[in-house]
DNA sequence: AATCAAATCTGATAAATATCAACATATATA
DNA sequence: TATATATGTTGATATTTATCAGATTTGATT
């Protein structure tokens, strides 16, 4: 699904411009307009592809969506989690001419995919832009490697509570949300196996520390909760 | 230790240029000559320091350096290790006034060590060098990135046979090589405890697919390591 | 409504890993 | 040289995690 209107049309009065695209000017601004599209990606659908080639780059505006790999033993793995304003697939864009990961929405997304020799162009021309593009891609590179280091060194408990606490503060900013990802997903989120998400959830609740009820999730003890996901 | 010259002394000669400076004009590379400072860290020499004010870029030209960070817990993590014409620092340099990691010498290390703010203005100014900066951390990110991804779904054994390999294959070059650093800092670097490494290192001798004399490590057996490496 | 497939869940057991204790060996320091 | 201190090593044991098996629930499709 695709279409190459956005609501407002205007790049310029995207939310993307205060961050990324603020050092453009008029003309520059313009052009992108003028060669961006605006896409939807229902739950479940790929984005992009792992191994498939770079088109564009892509800037998250609605929804979820995450971010996996199929390791060489065949195993899924995922990466991430690129949340609204996120510019998705940042890590490889700029040493591969191939997506390094897959791009799946978890919930119905809408996103912008700019073209990728725009987009490079800007960069030989417009310096500062350059400047803010680095900075965008070390921060969001930077919060990745320090979420897996953090996940590393933690054991099975203090990976859920991590992760719990993370669509909580993160993605939703309330400690009753809706799971958006499956036990399997989670599992592979922070590599450990299903069976034990499940259990450690179930331990969680009869703990009193959660309610699960269907998808939704609300935190009870979050004091608790922080303790276990640091000590855990 | 530090001094100001660097053998050659111009910045147009080193091998940085081919890489990372390629794209600068001979002004620009003269200001690099001008600005930069050349320096030695014995083995052990904290060449950065976590949290510490970032005040340039750092080369590695000469040597071997870990990156290390101390993480919430107080338990020691090293994320990396930086090898020859290697730029050093890459993943927090543009989204943090501060280093995120330490960067200590394992080996006695030569390094450069260019001024924060003329590297800003380069990018700024000159379009090309920006791009080509923006690949190179691209790449050096991915890398780090898709190296803890394999660690992390490995087990104990395959985490090993992985770092044998490493030095092997990325950094030596070579079957057998002095292993740069400590049991112990084995086991931080692929996150297990000291005694699992010296007695899974034990276990690969004895199954004669490795040998060790003091620091000197060879690899005798490359079809087992290697199979232990993937499937282990 | 009936059926199938996937997801969720629990318990029992096996395998992997961490911890503890003890000692040997090297390395630095007085 | 003697002494302390870190590193390396091995075995026994406890803890954590994965695996296997089976049951229940949920959701989609016919």
């Amino acid at each position: 699904m695709s279409q190459n209107v956005c609501p407002g049309n205007m790049c310029a009065e995207c939310s993307f411009r205060s961050s990324i695209f603020s050092k453009l000017n008029n003309a520059q601004l313009d052009e992108l307009t003028a060669s961006k599209t605006f896409n939807f990606a229902k739950k479940g659908e790929i984005i992009a592809k792992q191994g498939g080639k770079i088109k564009g780059f892509i800037f998250l505006r609605v929804g979820l969506a995450k971010l996996t790999r199929v390791n060489p033993d065949g195993r899924e793995q995922i990466i991430g989690i690129a949340t609204p304003n996120d510019f998705v697939g940042l890590l490889s864009i700029f040493s591969s001419k191939n997506y390094q990961y897959n791009i799946i929405a978890i919930e119905d997304c809408e996103y912008c995919c700019v073209d990728y020799d725009l987009v490079m162009n800007l960069i030989s021309t417009n310096g500062d832009f350059a400047k803010t593009l680095l900075e965008k891609i070390s921060q969001v590179s930077d919060l990745m490697m320090g979420t897996r280091l953090d996940l590393e060194l933690r054991q099975l408990r203090g990976r859920v509570a991590f992760i719990i606490c993370y669509f909580a503060n993160e993605v939703y900013k309330s400690t009753t949300f809706n799971l958006p990802i499956s036990r399997r997903e989670i599992a592979e989120l922070i590599d450990m196996r299903v069976e034990n998400v499940v259990r450690i959830l179930s331990e969680f609740r009869r703990d009193n520390i959660i309610k699960i009820e269907g998808t939704t999730i609300e935190i009870v003890d979050q004091e608790k909760l922080r303790w276990i996901k640091i000590h855990g």
